[in-house]
DNA sequence: CGGAAGATCCACT
DNA sequence: GTGGATCTTCCGA
């Protein structure tokens, strides 16, 4: 069964590439407008820090947008790009570590109905286009720079215990959208829980 | 101070 | 499969 308990702040004390692997299953709650918004968190990436090239915190960059980076595990760093979109990361490992875990998608728990108008989607829409993708996860819980920073162990953006039980395997790919790293887009530092019902869902022909 | 690109998504062909 | 939207952030000059 899904558990609520908040996770403690060890649990984000840890290198990147394993929190990354454990969040899948894990359940994000945001508090927003009266509701409470919760999702299951189906894909994540690693981002290593300062010897990662696709990193924001690459060779230990201190600026104002990565602030949040170097608070340690714990904290959620936000960052608006492509001029409209929102990406939400949980900053992990020591103070001053600038390593963090991109949340890249998750599937709605509870209030759905109120995600789905977040997002402006059509009654028909399948649930995976609620927060399938990095932005549509912010849009959907509404996300953006005023949580930059924010605590996840309290406050309005949490990550709980969840159901981690329930991801039976793990996939591991490299990162998407980071071709600019040169060797570092090829490290296989995105995980994927993959889900038994898709698995044994017939394949979609290519065009 | 200007130019370029971005950890994306959507509509259209 | 391709291109447009849209603007913050960063870096080099």
């Amino acid at each position: 069964m899904a558990g609520f308990r908040i996770l403690p702040r060890s649990f984000y004390r840890r290198p990147a590439e394993v929190v990354a692997r454990e969040l899948l299953g894990r359940y994000l709650v945001r508090e927003a407008g009266g509701e409470r918004l919760v999702v299951r968190l189906t894909e994540t990436e690693a981002y290593l820090g300062a010897g990662d090239p696709a990193a924001h915190t690459y060779r230990g960059r201190r600026t104002e947008r990565v602030r949040s980076m170097y608070l340690g595990g714990g904290h959620a760093y936000v960052y608006f790009t492509y001029g409209m979109h929102h990406c939400v990361n949980v900053v992990v490992g020591e103070v001053g570590s600038g390593s963090a875990v991109l949340l890249r998608a998750a599937e709605p728990v509870d209030g759905e109905a109120a995600m789905r108008a977040n997002r402006g989607l059509a009654a028909g829409a399948p649930p995976a286009a609620i927060a399938g993708g990095p932005a549509r996860l912010c849009q959907a819980l509404g996300i953006d720079r005023k949580l930059d920073a924010a605590t996840l162990w309290r406050g309005k953006l949490r990550l709980v215990e969840g159901d981690p039980a329930s991801v039976e395997t793990v996939e591991r790919t490299p990162r998407i959208g980071v071709a600019y790293a040169g060797e570092a887009a090829s490290w296989p530092l995105r995980f994927l829980a993959v889900e038994p019902s898709l698995a044994a869902a017939p394949r979609r022909r290519r065009g």
